[in-house]
DNA sequence: AAAATAGTGTCTGTAAGACATTATCTA
DNA sequence: TAGATAATGTCTTACAGACACTATTTT
């Protein structure tokens, strides 16, 4: 039914560790030189084969643990590996709705706008043995861990990223291990400088459920008081509600909501 | 001479913004859902119509002046306009030998390894007229804003920051602009929290010619005694190399080489 | 000598680290 | 009451901002 094209189509074999100087002798496109783009633009021929993806490292705590929502391949390449939600961009379509396009239709969890980054543009000629892909990697912060839902996704599962990570064996598909380690480390530096933390924590909140929350992504324990003074004084972060909760023991914590929003300068840093 | 595409070749007018609900309608593939990647890997008629390119702002210090390196337009889009150096990702090629390759081949500047880093990805529809374009945005110093090189390379020029951006009239090509302002930005803060800085300025330096390219980047003067101290403080920022300079008036002031490389904890903020 | 630039010393204010003390709940 | 968690207070340390002062050159 559909036309193959002409030139340019055929992904070529054993291009792995891209030589520049090789693949300029390869038959396709001789990339750049001194003609930008063609004598008429970007003409067919001249497209080199690629798709544009987006893939999302979903983060979220889980039982107190930073956790990343995974899928399950089904089919090849890596059937039976676990891989980030992602999706090929479609065409006319912006990167950001194609990253919430993508966490939702594979794993029915819905990400807000405002808590997905993106992260950085990961290109590796064999990151995928069918064809060049290129994905454009998001991070995001949802405030509960929700359970897969059922029937058409059922196919997402949250890890705690430790697990993720450290899989003896079963590595997460292509190149995904890396780019887990890249949104968390990008999540710990959000975290230093600005509210985003507040992300992953549901209103209202104590000042503790904060700090546990800061400790599970930075994997270190902060010093309660401290921890509280940089926040309370940090004009915007979070307003009080005036309520209070009482949990198992001890005395009731003050209530808090998220603030308007706020860059931090100087930054709550981690300790080190 | 080229086999136009039968499918999704073509940009739909007016896709502007993209509705999402708009596109799953129009004939091309629809993305995702829950077919991850079709039925047999992707198809040659599931790949949207796309080119990935590179562009780099490239930016040295012209005569004390923040500046960047941009080409001049011959063709169709936006003839005559200045852009960045930029190319199509050759098949099988990396990102960063992709950037460096641009760089060099359009303006004949040579970029160090350690001197480039990746920025973002743009990725409007709109933002090429001709069809869709992905570009990854990297950002570079080179230490000295060599004059363009002659003959094949002539289109390159160092224009400065404040006027590149605030071409009345005359904007940059396509989103380019956008994505200068970006790359000021990023290299702002690699100011603050490494010593890219020393990346400007050619070997050996003074404490002076380092603190005037950080006043060049900010904008903003900063006191030189207390920049003095922060550098010399930072274990592995700069070597003294024993050596003096005198330059017209004034005491000669001590030579300075780059250090073993340092992250700054805390780092060196900027003026508010 | 005057002007200019480089380098040193020091006082002060801000904010984080450490930790003791008080408050208020449940078991 | 004991134990647990939350909240407050305070002493100390680290470090940046501000700025006075000294050093060494050219004109």
């Amino acid at each position: 039914m559909a036309k193959e094209r002409k030139k340019s189509g055929k992904r070529e074999p054993g291009s792995g560790k891209a030589k520049q100087s090789a693949k300029r002798s390869s038959g396709t496109r001789r990339p750049g030189a001194d003609a930008p783009d063609g004598p008429g633009g970007f003409g067919t021929d001249d497209r080199p084969a690629v798709v544009v993806t987006v893939d999302v490292v979903v983060l979220a705590l889980l039982d107190g643990a930073l956790s990343v929502l995974l899928v399950e391949r089904e089919r090849a390449p890596h059937p039976g590996q676990w891989a980030l939600p992602g999706t090929v961009v479609g065409p006319g379509e912006q990167l950001v709705p194609a990253a919430t396009r993508a966490v939702a239709a594979r794993t029915g969890v819905s990400v807000a706008p405002g808590r997905l980054e993106q992260l950085a543009t990961f290109a590796d000629p064999d990151r995928d043995p069918r064809t060049r892909v290129v994905t454009v990697a998001f991070v995001a912060v949802v405030e509960r861990a929700d359970p897969p839902a059922g029937g058409a996704v059922a196919s997402g599962r949250w890890w705690p990223v430790e697990e993720a990570m450290a899989k003896k064996g079963r590595r997460l598909a292509f190149d995904h291990g890396v780019i887990v380690g890249r949104g968390v480390e990008r999540l710990r530096v959000d975290l230093e400088q600005s509210d985003l933390g507040l992300g992953l924590i549901q209103e209202p909140f104590t000042l503790g459920d904060l700090r546990r929350a800061y400790e599970a992504v930075w994997g270190a324990p902060l010093e309660p008081a401290n921890f509280r003074r940089k926040i309370l004084t940090t004009p915007g972060f979070v307003e009080p509600t005036g309520g209070l909760r009482t949990v198992t023991t001890g005395r009731p914590a003050e209530l808090y909501g998220r603030g308007i929003g706020v860059r931090l300068h100087p930054p709550l840093v981690r300790p080190r």
